[in-house]
DNA sequence: ACAAAAGTGTTCTATGTACACCCATGT
DNA sequence: ACATGGGTGTACATAGAACACTTTTGT
């Protein structure tokens, strides 16, 4: 694909070296990202950012920026923004849904293209940019056929400030800013629907090399927001995960837990 | 959202006045789609479309369109495509993935979000457009782990041109413009899973008013390329849309047909 | 002793798959 | 008579959900 100009014909060249490609008005095109994570207490949490200037200025919204053109591709701006916000590389990022109505933004039209990044517990360590006046984690909450979110006591910041510095915040849908309510939704819907055919889960384990099933459990529940039988849950784990070889049998145990010590596994990926 | 200028500050509208949206360099971006039918013999077929100009000259790719920035949706863009390719409105579009490598197109940076189209057979009129040369079906074939195109005998054309008029063209991947074939196999491979539990498969039907099983099951067996059990296909059916309200028996019978007579069935759709 | 989680077993139902078989029609 | 599809029934394996039960640890 970067040799077209290389083996193409004299006359294309000629062609493709006199086009001019700011003959038609563009729209703008952003990357942004629904950034999941699990907080202290197993609560499925995303990552939101105060917006500093217009529009929607103090509002909340996801983290996003604009595609460099010529330089990178969609994959890789999604990937500079998660690493800008949260200084984590390597973090599996899926592509969500673009959104491309005129009207998204007043200042002109964005095409933005969303992508889902699940981030393990506690390797997190949010930089508030420069651009964006503050980042916080909210738990997902839903009441009354709505979706809100709180943000989590426990929070880390630049100064590292304790619990009580930092006031809990309710946030209802209408709060956030552009239509990044809509595009949280659409993500939820579709972590849930991955969850069970997907490996998603233990991206967000704290050491998916070294986790209980309980651990993995807890997490499947705060997603699909509901609790889920034990033993289940320990059978299609054993099935989907242990018989194929996705997952490894450490022959070790979690101790001084206040309970039985539980037998602890590792995640090995989808190499075949 | 349209109303954000009415409901702001007056700082803000200032602000917003005053911007200029041009300051950062913008990419192209586009609206494709990838339209699936079925031809006579009731194999799965794709639409493409013979680039009249540069670049990827008489090469073959699938049709779209640069979005009319602050006009339309991408949405839109991609319904406006369908029809000016196809003459056909109201058909369902779902989008598919958004593509945005720099170098996929040798003129600029090109952001190409891809749709996916499930056109009836019978009521597709290709309308060969202005900017490109020549329109066909191909179908869709699988030949030593490669994906292959064959242009269909029959063609619907402008002039109408009989089956001998136009001589059977075979295609390899590589022959297709841009990243077409990479989107193309992407595309089968949603369609391939969507099939199983989605409604995909009634978009296909001649008429979704009045069809049998067997021909239900035609389209199911093409798309996944391979045969399929007949008990187990009307269990499935009766069960799946039957029992659930989404297909009503029409109590009435396929005749004239050279074998027993089927049941009529049609295809209410997904309202409650 | 008790809380908390670890871990095992059984039962019922729905689904997917394989396969054997008979039925009705036009040629 | 026969090809072509229409249509029914049985049998088996697996997956999901409900639930009852025992085990092992730290406090």
């Amino acid at each position: 694909m970067k040799d077209y100009k290389k083996t193409c014909s004299k006359e294309e060249l000629e062609f493709l070296n006199a086009y001019d490609s700011e003959k038609y008005k563009k729209p703008s095109v952003t990357a942004d990202i629904v950034i999941f994570t699990m907080d202290e207490d197993d609560d499925l949490c995303i990552l939101l950012i105060r917006r500093g200037g217009f529009p929607y200025k103090g509002c909340w919204a996801i983290p996003g920026g604009f595609l460099e053109v010529d330089k990178e591709s969609i994959d890789e701006a999604a990937r500079r923004e998660l690493f800008e916000e949260t200084g984590l590389r390597d973090i599996p990022l899926t592509q969500l849904y673009t959104f491309g109505s005129p009207d998204r933004d007043p200042r002109m039209h964005v095409v933005s293209v969303v992508y889902t990044a699940l981030v393990p517990k506690d390797q997190l360590k949010i930089r508030a940019g420069d651009d964006a006046s503050d980042a916080k984690l909210f738990k997902i909450r839903y009441e009354n056929n709505g979706l809100y979110f709180r943000s989590t006591s426990v929070m880390i910041s630049k100064e590292d400030l304790g619990p009580e510095d930092v006031p809990s915040e309710e946030l209802a849908s209408k709060d956030l800013a552009f239509d990044h309510a809509d595009i949280i939704q659409l993500a939820i819907k579709r972590l849930r629907n991955r969850i069970d055919y997907e490996p998603d889960a233990f991206a967000l384990l704290r050491d998916p090399t070294s986790f209980t099933i309980f651990e993995l459990k807890k997490i499947h529940e705060s997603i699909k927001n509901r609790s889920l039988d034990t033993a289940n849950f320990r059978k299609a784990f054993f099935r989907s995960y242990l018989a194929t070889g996705r997952v490894r049998d450490r022959n070790e145990k979690r101790e001084d837990t206040g309970h039985k010590p539980a037998e602890l596994y590792e995640f090995l990926g989808n190499q075949s």
